[in-house]
DNA sequence: CTTGTGCCCTGCCAGC
DNA sequence: TGCTGGCAGGGCACAA
């Protein structure tokens, strides 16, 4: 689901609100949450949160005893913070809830996830976990310069697209953010990552920069459900250009957008703009 | 090693 | 109205 903006901006609204807080008990709720994840609600409680972080799009919650919680929102995973002793903002339909922290001051944790996908695991301390070790750099971080990400274009015959998904060649961009920002850098998401010049992956680089900020900024891109931790949207949508967009105008030239199948999952793009 | 496919799971929506 | 197939902001296991 999220992709590295609204896992940022998720990161950034847990960062605000639990380090400090103290574990009082965990639930698992759902059983299959529980099952290969190494959650033990035991050792848990008592923990105290000292930082949230993110690594591509993983988030991992430091704990004070060096151990630590590495989740992963997938497709519908979200992380809601309730501040008062209430269920969660008083709703009735609090579906689909697969975890709940409670903490020493009565405010709560909930893991919320649809569709099942989404993993939180606990890392012992002193462990760097698998996840993080497969994660390449993202985009913003100083480990993805121009040479990496053109040498990481330049080693695969793959279609550029799908390249651009790969977490453990560049981390941090999902399905939106690879087809805008070829929209953007007037790109065929079809071509093969090791035809583009030099040149064309420099403005790559740029315009996946250029439009992870941009939607940093705007706090992510809600397309269905996605909230942040304040259950605020994200108002990034307004600004797509191609995606989901299937036979309408392009905004620059006014071809209808065309959506095709690259590995599984669509890909939208501007015929006459990106060739 | 690379590349492609199926699948995990639930809900929604277009089309019949 | 009701059913069905397709699809989803992801990533893994597995096969060729």
């Amino acid at each position: 689901m999220p992709e590295l903006p609204e896992v940022e901006t998720i990161v950034r609204g847990l960062a605000s609100v639990l380090p400090g807080r103290t574990i009082q008990a965990v639930r698992i709720l759902d059983p299959k949450l529980a099952a290969g994840l190494s959650i033990s609600p035991s050792r848990l409680a008592g923990r105290t949160f000292v930082s949230v972080s993110r690594f591509g799009k993983y988030i991992r919650f430091a704990l004070d005893d060096g151990s630590s919680l590495v989740a992963h929102l997938r497709m519908t995973g979200k992380f809601v913070y309730s501040p008062d002793v209430a269920p969660p903002g008083g709703r009735p339909a609090e579906r689909h809830l697969r975890l709940e922290v409670s903490f020493s001051d009565g405010s709560r944790l909930f893991f919320r996830d649809m569709r099942r996908f989404g993993t939180i695991r606990h890392v012992p301390a002193g462990e760097t976990p698998a996840e993080e070790q497969a994660t390449a750099p993202d985009p913003l971080s100083p480990g993805m310069d121009e040479a990496r990400f053109a040498g990481m274009l330049a080693g695969s015959r793959q279609a550029v697209k799908v390249l651009l998904l790969d977490q453990h060649r560049v981390s941090g961009i999902g399905n939106i953010y690879a087809c805008e920002s070829l929209f953007r850098a007037k790109i065929d998401p079809e071509r093969g990552g090791n035809t583009l010049s030099l040149a064309e992956s420099r403005r790559l680089l740029r315009e996946v920069r250029a439009i992870l900020r941009e939607a940093i900024r705007h706090n992510g891109t809600t397309i269905s459900d996605f909230r942040s931790v304040d259950d605020k949207t994200g108002d990034f949508q307004n600004w797509l250009r191609v995606y989901d967009r299937t036979g309408q105008p392009c905004r620059g030239c006014g071809t209808p957008i065309v959506r095709i199948r690259q590995g599984q999952r669509s890909t939208w793009f501007c015929p006459h703009c990106q060739h």
